[in-house]
DNA sequence: TCAATCTAGGATATCGAATGTCCATGATTG
DNA sequence: CAATCATGGACATTCGATATCCTAGATTGA
């Protein structure tokens, strides 16, 4: 039951664009040298949340990717989402349909019990994703991260970023 | 991001042996006949709850599993770590240490922001299982099934219960 | 006592998804 | 016009999920 690592590429990525200026894209090389992953694999990722509109990109040299929305207006459930799909952890097989004492035309109205508790927690994982912003983290990384090592990371992403 | 379908057959397992008499067990051929799965692959499942202690067993002809606890005392949760394991979906791989920007001797005194975030949902998700006993899936059940069936796949597990 | 049946668990095979690489294409920039 | 970019398809590799098979030791019932 994991989660692919695109998506935590693709987390730490969005963190980065968030702290972009306006009007300025970074490339997937700058981000993959950034973040110590292989570039063309992050191109996947970063894919992902280009086709859920959630970034915006341009072409050719200077080139890359920002952010589509404020910070304040993207959720981790959508970054998730784009990267890893919006399949739950628990897939129900019906395996009561293989009850041997069950009538063939029998008909069922509602999904098995055990899947709709299991989807139930996929529920309220979504919920928590989803009631925190990339402008949340932000906020919390201000506090985490020595002011110097923030300012040393934003210089070296301007000097790559188109 | 999948938990494993051994889970699914765990938890119908545990529905079984939740109706099933003080003192019965049921063998594994009974179990996997009853729900239409592979005995042998089944058979690890089992052993998995034997393990967490949540099943009792007993060996030779008439042996097999039942609950070691009442139903009310077993929670989602519980089967689904016995099975499962208790890894969470998100795992951190410290990308933040490949920040070129980073001094070598800088010590992290908190998990990685993002990954406190995801662990979060994680959180959630596992109270929401913990919240729901074996008990309270006896008791949707018996709302959702019709009386006969129950009837019948009662009597079908007497026959066979050791 | 003995044959049958059970759980426990190790060894091994298969399959698909996750992970990662490579290349062609078309767009954009300077 | 050359360099650089995103896109996306094809392909290789790795790894865990999904089994299957077999042995060992315990227990039961005849």
């Amino acid at each position: 039951m994991n989660l692919k690592n695109q998506v935590e590429w693709a987390l730490h990525c969005c963190s980065v664009m968030a702290s972009l200026p306006e009007g300025r894209y970074l490339s997937t090389r700058s981000l993959s040298e950034f973040h110590g992953v292989p570039k063309e694999y992050l191109g996947k990722a970063l894919q992902g949340l280009s086709k859920a509109g959630l970034v915006h990109t341009t072409l050719g040299p200077s080139g890359g990717y920002r952010l589509a929305r404020p910070a304040q207006a993207i959720t981790f459930l959508e970054v998730v989402e784009a990267v890893e799909g919006r399949k739950s952890t628990f897939q129900c097989s019906e395996i009561r349909a293989n009850n041997p004492c069950r009538p063939k035309s029998l008909c069922d109205d509602k999904p098995c019990a055990v899947a709709r508790i299991m989807w139930r927690a996929d529920e309220a994982w979504r919920q928590t994703l989803a009631a925190v912003t990339l402008a949340d983290l932000q906020e919390t990384l201000q506090e985490d991260v020595p002011a110097d090592l923030l300012k040393r990371s934003f210089d070296w992403l301007m000097e790559r970023a188109g």
